[in-house]
DNA sequence: ATTATGACCTATT
DNA sequence: CAATAGGCCATAA
């Protein structure tokens, strides 16, 4: 049975919301802290992202930065989301920004998540 | 208890 | 426009 101790509510919002990220689109951090109750807790949907992306297979790639960039440190990651994100039709300027007019994801029925 | 962490955000220069 | 400074805050240790 569970060795897992349970998560916090916030916790469990943020990966409910990222989860709902359809595929072309994206959220930024401070979007997804603000849907989940806490609207200056950005980096904590880092942390969540640094602890939990691969035990609950997050589509960790449609998270961006608010200027539109990618913003994951390592080379090899960076790159990854980058393939990803154009896999499914998100398209970069040449400065490596997204337009989030275009691409941001804004749930509508937050009452679901 | 306290301190460190983190793929951030915003206003300001 | 880019760079910087200070604020942010839930978890882990």
């Amino acid at each position: 049975m569970g060795t897992e101790s349970k998560l916090q509510p916030f916790t469990e919002r943020v990966l409910r919301i990222i989860k709902e990220i359809p595929e072309g689109y994206v959220m930024t951090y401070g979007q997804i802290a603000a849907v989940a109750g806490s609207p200056r807790g950005a980096r904590q949907v880092v942390r969540i992202l640094h602890s939990m992306s691969k035990a609950h297979k997050l589509p960790w790639h449609r998270v961006v930065n608010a200027k539109g960039e990618v913003a994951v440190m390592d080379d090899e990651s960076r790159s990854l989301q980058m393939l990803y994100l154009e896999s499914e039709g998100v398209e970069f300027y040449r400065n490596g920004r997204i337009d989030l007019d275009q691409y941001r994801y804004v749930p509508e029925d937050l009452d679901r998540l």
